[in-house]
DNA sequence: CCCGCGGCTGGTCACGCGTATAGCCTGCTG
DNA sequence: CAGCAGGCTATACGCGTGACCAGCCGCGGG
C-alpha cells in the first residue's frame, strides 16, 4: 500500500524522487526558512531523511539546487507576465509575476544574505533594467543622470521594504504573506505615488547644490555643513 | 591573579558583572547575530557560561535586556545628535547619531523580526516624525496627503535598504559595515536626490488618476487595467 | 526461475546548543 | 579568628540537528 502510494505520487508529482525532495524543500524553506530540518522536508516529500543526503550530499547542495530551481521558475513566471502586460510599472518593479512560494523563497534568500542573496538581487536588477529602459524611452519616467545607480537604489529600496514587511509579520504562510503585502501596499500606494511624481523636497536646492559640487568638484563645504 | 584581573575589569568596565555580560552580549549579537552562543558571550565578558543563566535566567531575558539597553543608548545618541544639527535631512532620517554597534544591533533586531523588530521600527518612526514635521513646517519638504503613511513608507524603505546592504555583505564587523554603508551611500546619493526632488514619473497622470479614483471611489478600472 | 543491482529505509552517531546543579572560593561580619 | 553568605565556576544533562551506514526489497536480465 505505502509503496503504491509513493509510486503514484512518483508518477503524479514528478518523475524522480530527487525532484520531489527539491520541491518539498522549496516549500519548507519558503514557509519556515532555511533552518527547516531534513526530517520535515523528508516527511513532506514522503521519503526518509536519509534519502536527502543520499541524493544531494549535504544541506548546502540541496539549498543550491533549490536556488537554481527557484531562479528558473522566477524567470519563467517573468516571461509569462510579459505575455500579458496588464500590471503597471510599480508592481512590475516590485512584485514579479511569480507564485507566492517563489516570491517568499526569494525574500527568504535575500533575508539569509550571502552570495545567494546577491545573485537574486542582481537578477532582479537585470530584469528591471529592461522595464526601466522602456519606461524611460516611452517618456513615462524621467531619465536619470546615473541610470544604473538609480536602478540599484530602487530595487534595493523596494526589496528592502518588502523584507521589512516580511520580517515584521512572522508565522504567516507564503500565500497569507503575499495577501497581507498587497493589502499593505494598497495603504501606502498614495505616499508612494506622491513621492514618485512630486518628490519629497519642495525645492531643487539640495539637488542643484550637489550637482554643482559634483561638476565643480571643488566646494564640498556646500554639501556637508553650510556653517 | 585571575581574580585580581577580574576585579580590575570589574572596576574599570562597569560596576556589576551583570552589566559586563550585557555589554558583551550586545557586541556579540551585533557581530554575529542573536544565535551567538552563551559560551562566546561568557568568554567575551570574562565569566563562565553558567553565570549568564544565573543573572538573566534565560537567553530570551538576556536578549530583552540587551534590547532595552540598546534602545536607551539609541535615544541618548539621538539626543546628542540633536545637540549639533549639522547632518542634513537624509542622514537624519536614515542613520541615527549612534555608534556602529548600536546601529548594527538595531539592524540585526529588525533582521531577526518579530515584536522586537516592530518595536525598534516604531521607535525609529516616532523619532523621525518630529524631524519630518519640522521639515514640512519649514517648507523644506512638501506636505503629504497622508503624513503618517508617508513616514512609515520612508522609514521602511530606508531601513529596508540598509538591511539589504547589510545582508549582502556578511562577515564584516559593525565598524566595517558602517564604513562600507557610508561609502555606498555616497554612490547612490545622486539618484536619491534626483528621486526626492524630481520624482520618478515624468507626468502627474498616475497620481491624478489615483486621486480621482480615491475621491470618486467609483472607477477602479482606471487603476487596474485600462483595457 | 534465479540473481544481482540500485533506490530507499530507519536506526545510529557525534556535535553544539541552552539549561540545571553541586561545589569552591572570596570577602564581609560578629 | 570563625562562620556564613553569595557570586562564580565546572560539570553534566536533555534535546535536536546534519550526517552516516548496514540492510531490505522490488525490478530487470541471464
Amino acid at each position: 500500500m505505502r509503496t503504491g502510494e509513493v509510486r503514484d505520487a512518483h508518477r503524479v508529482s514528478d518523475l524522480t524522487a530527487r525532484a520531489r525532495i527539491r520541491d518539498a524543500a522549496i516549500h519548507c524553506f519558503a514557509e519556515e526558512g532555511f533552518d527547516a530540518p531534513f526530517r520535515r522536508i523528508a516527511a513532506r516529500a514522503g521519503v526518509s531523511p536519509g534519502l536527502i543526503t543520499h541524493h544531494f550530499g549535504s544541506k548546502a547542495a540541496l539549498h543550491a539546487a533549490c536556488d537554481t530551481e527557484v531562479l528558473h521558475r522566477y524567470r519563467q513566471g517573468k516571461q509569462d507576465s510579459i505575455a500579458h502586460p496588464s500590471a503597471h510599472l510599480l508592481q512590475g518593479l516590485t512584485t514579479p509575476g511569480a507564485s507566492a512560494t517563489t516570491l517568499v523563497y526569494i525574500l527568504r534568500s535575500v533575508h539569509a544574505g550571502g552570495p545567494s542573496a546577491r545573485d537574486f538581487l542582481d537578477r532582479l536588477i537585470d530584469d528591471a533594467r529592461a522595464v526601466m529602459a522602456d519606461s524611460v524611452a516611452s517618456g513615462l519616467v524621467r531619465p536619470s543622470r546615473d541610470e544604473e545607480a538609480r536602478l540599484r537604489h530602487l530595487i534595493h529600496q523596494a526589496i528592502g521594504e518588502m523584507l521589512v514587511r516580511f520580517v515584521t509579520m512572522p508565522g504567516l504562510t507564503p500565500e497569507e504573506f503575499v495577501a497581507a503585502l498587497q493589502s499593505r501596499q494598497a495603504d501606502s500606494i498614495l505616499p508612494t505615488l506622491e513621492l514618485l511624481t512630486e518628490g519629497l523636497f519642495a525645492d531643487r536646492q539640495l539637488l542643484d547644490d550637489y550637482l554643482a559640487y559634483r561638476d565643480g568638484c571643488a566646494a564640498p563645504a556646500a554639501l556637508e555643513a553650510p556653517a
